[in-house]
DNA sequence: CCGTATCCAATAAGATACTG
DNA sequence: CAGTATCTTATTGGATACGG
């Protein structure tokens, strides 16, 4: 029997790697496989726990999550770590050079979005809709805005700060934010690149820059 | 039976798709299967014909070249063309749309290079090396050099236009170069990356020219 | 020579049940 | 909650045979 480009780790695993010198292809054999980059998408704000990327990650199984999780922290992108007490549980968190990768992930994923057959009216995850933005601004609508946008996701929180025409994501409290929305990552879909009413997110604070930062989104024109 | 993600398309094909509104869950729906992107890379300088993806993809069978082109097609990527007599061959060539992802392609090949695995003594493609020269030019060293590069691979002959730090590749004919190199692809990558000595290449032309074009690729810093 | 189609073996992914 | 274990299904790869 001919291995081929099938390399034997162990006595149980193996993996199928692309036998180029090509970085492209040594990217994949790290972060190829099925779900792999959408992992990363969701460790881009900070730290995750597992059941927190099960559910973020539709349909994703138990263990197959559990294999992307070993792989990518034996090849140094993530890492476990416990979040200090009184929290003191697990979470996955990317290491410094796995986020080096994530604005290319992002801009992968506004390029696909031009596809004819990109359909928005799926779920959307909270880490999804805060990476859409980063990517999607226009900094010719931002012109000089700028501001610090809370977006509060059921439990979760996101500050997105706005200033010469690119936005800084964090995940944490709402502190020192202008402006507060609350919703679901659909409902904020829908009002950046849905034009659906800015009501719809319960804008607190400055709600003349609410609106103006809804505006800043344009909806990508479909390729072919 | 509970589908999923798994998608009906027709009586013989299924395919797994990510729901998930996402932009980079569709990127990976067009293009995340594997040999995809590879296949991206080796049409990014112009058409090509089964038999030469065949030769420059290490390992991937016909049945499932056949069947990436086939899908590639489908979505919009992928366009069968045939040359123009006396040539009359059908090759597979890029949509304009595809185009456009070949330099995150490129770029995610960069950002792997910094994994300590990566192994630059595998096979290279020629469209590998050309990709990898555009993406990995440091603007700094080249300053404001300028001029046209040719690179014989056998057959296959590309040019790169360097100018403002920036390389434009074209595959074709050697026409008005200002030097002319030969050899494989992993050779030009010897001379480039690991300073192997610029006889290897064969320069013809304007040597002192050569030589400075060679230095202007820095090695990427290993990453962790 | 340029692909395609078919068959088979080896992996990877998914569903579900289950344990600490 | 955080995974394992097990079983089933799907995809991939290799060989080979076939049609233009």
């Amino acid at each position: 029997m001919q291995l081929g480009n099938v390399t034997k780790r162990s006595k149980t695993e193996t993996k199928r790697t692309y036998d180029d010198a090509c970085g492209l292809a040594h990217a994949l054999d790290l972060v190829g496989e099925r779900w792999a980059m959408l992992i990363l998408r969701e460790l881009a704000y900070g730290g995750r726990r597992f059941s927190g990327l099960r559910k973020d990650l539709p349909g994703i199984s138990a263990n197959v999550l559990t294999q992307r999780l070993a792989e990518l922290e034996e090849r140094g992108l993530v890492r476990k770590s416990r979040l200090p007490p009184p929290a003191s549980v697990q979470v996955y968190e990317a290491t410094d050079w796995a986020l080096e990768v994530t604005p290319l992930i992002g801009r992968l994923g506004k390029w696909a979005a031009r596809s004819p057959r990109h359909d928005p009216t799926l779920p959307l995850s909270h880490a999804s809709i805060m990476m859409s933005m980063q990517v999607m601004i226009d900094p010719e609508r931002a012109g000089d805005l700028s501001g610090r946008f809370g977006f509060r996701f059921g439990e979760v929180s996101y500050v997105a700060e706005l200033s010469d025409g690119e936005i800084a994501v964090e995940r944490g409290p709402l502190i020192n934010c202008d402006v507060r929305f609350s919703g679901t990552p659909e409902e904020v879909a829908g009002v950046i690149y849905g034009g659906a009413p800015l009501d719809t997110l319960h804008p607190e604070g400055d709600l003349e820059l609410a609106g103006r930062y809804v505006a800043i989104f344009p909806l990508p024109e479909k390729a072919a």
